[in-house]
DNA sequence: CTGTTAGCGCCTTCAT
DNA sequence: ATGAAGGCGCTAACAG
């Protein structure tokens, strides 16, 4: 089996305390003695037991992050930023995927905060439901943060970027190329998010003296798919949109598919921009044109003090 | 702070021992005193603490999997087979990036592994170098599984789909469609997948009598990038192929990429095919023909005993 | 500078 | 069916 702090402590010819001072530098040690400590580290290739040291420390040096799905594109960034912070900062992280599930959500928090399995909690781009439980838990002094949206409550340290000026840039540069009918597709409206850049895109437009048409607007849900549909119905207009925004890439993505199912061509025929700026969206031909987020830099977060 | 078993034990007027044999369900325990306890658990909000119990029941009930890059989307489908597995089993899962670091992989598992934080590791389609770290630990009684890697030590069970065969359907149905100057583009080779499509690819012509041609073999390394890379050098030869195999669908989505934007079109002037059927696959336009990969059933794994 | 002592929260014999 | 006692591996006072 492994070998544990005991059997270094014997071959150095130490007790286990002082092998302790050694591993975590805590107080000064006798140079002689921490070479001849570490030598037996090494010889026994000794690893300090993470669940003991959890125990005792009352910490585990582990922050959960919750997000819909880590295999979603839009995280990517954002997990990579939160990733190389915790890095540097020399914290483990532990994913959890909700899928969107709020009983599942609710379960995930519970087991992995309340069993002290970790010692904060990062939510990244939640849904507006369920508010209780992670007041709840912060509440109880648990480290909580959201990333990419909006909580009402001051107790929960929150990062979100504008995004009605995102889509206002989005639209401006539609607006800029000539276009006037400029169709959306909306996001999940549960989300603050999607909420906001509605209203972006609407503000935009009546800034600008064009009336706002709801047939131009079609509902997305954030999803690959819901972008494809939504955009099949905008096509199937009497008057068919030159543009069309969509709430974010992925849907920009689907909308262009549909387009070229069409035997339409963008941006030739009709102009689409997406928003995040997901590593895909480079990676598809025609290239898309999307609002960029500092998702990267929207992960790391400040621990609380 | 967080209840323990003692609070409970206090509150339901049991000892600490019967409180655990109540939660573990380990013994016969009056059903009286089974309900009182769990009015105390209810009552105080108690979970039990996850690294006191794996300290002493020494295993963690967490399997690590170790993964060049969550966010690949080539790994989606295996995550997923592997989460459904786990949670059916009731088996907590934490999830390692490699970013194909051999020392960065090897500290990882060094730290997981021997830090006890894991009961045993799925490493997915790694690397063919560094083979030494898996057996050292496969020696220790470590349960490893590898995914997608072939590894010729019988003491580390690996699960690996035909790719001989997968890449000879592939290019007999670009065959099937006339063509007969099929590319191809590789992935990294140093992968064992690689290697064999490469394989497929060229026993699958010449067994339809067709001279294998150096300059239709463009090298790639997996990465959407080098499919555009490749692709672009494919197009540049005085006489251009009809068709290309990418040895996966990154690489084939990147070389569509390079295609369009050579002003030419998918397939019309170039066939495209890709290799492992990720959702992205089925996202852009045109839609990318590939062969299926049965990742999601590649993921999960039979516990060593 | 180092060893002794006392737990962290839980499970598990061994008695009863 | 239940309690008492001991220990998992480690760290953190407290002495010396």
């Amino acid at each position: 089996m492994a070998a544990t702090i005991k059997d270094v402590a014997r071959l150095a010819g130490v007790s286990r305390s002082t092998v302790s001072r050694v591993l975590n530098a805590k107080s000064e040690v006798d140079p002689e003695t921490a070479t001849r400590v570490w030598q037996a580290v090494k010889e026994l290739d000794y690893h300090p037991n993470t669940s003991a040291r959890a125990l005792v420390r009352q910490r585990t040096d582990t922050i959960g992050v919750m997000v819909a799905d880590v295999t979603n594109p839009f995280y990517e960034k954002i997990i990579k930023g939160i990733e190389a912070t915790a890095n540097a900062a020399g914290l483990n992280l532990a994913f959890y995927n909700s899928y969107e599930d709020l009983a599942g959500r609710r379960k995930i928090i519970l087991s992995a905060l309340e069993g002290s399995r970790v010692d904060g909690l990062i939510v990244v781009g939640s849904h507006l439901g369920d508010k209780s439980t992670l007041l709840e838990m912060a509440a109880r002094g648990l480290a909580i943060s959201l990333v990419e949206r909006n909580f009402a409550d001051p107790s929960i340290p929150c990062v979100v970027s504008d995004n009605k000026a995102g889509a206002r840039l989005a639209v401006e540069h539609l607006l800029g190329l000539g276009h006037r009918r400029i169709a959306f597709i909306t996001g999940n409206l549960h989300y603050q998010t999607a909420i906001e850049r509605l209203e972006g895109y609407k503000e935009t437009l009546a800034g600008h003296g064009i009336p706002i048409e709801d047939e131009l607007i079609a509902f997305g849900d954030f999803e690959h798919k819901s972008g494809y549909e939504a955009m099949k119905q905008l096509l199937a207009l009497p008057q068919r949109p030159t543009a069309v925004f969509a709430s974010n890439d992925m849907m920009a993505i689907g909308a262009m598919q549909a387009i070229g199912e069409a035997g339409l061509n963008v941006p030739g025929d009709v102009a689409v921009v997406g928003y995040d700026d997901i590593t895909f969206a480079s990676m598809v031909y025609p290239q898309l044109t999307t609002i960029r987020q500092p998702l990267y830099e929207m992960g790391p977060w400040r621990r609380r003090v």
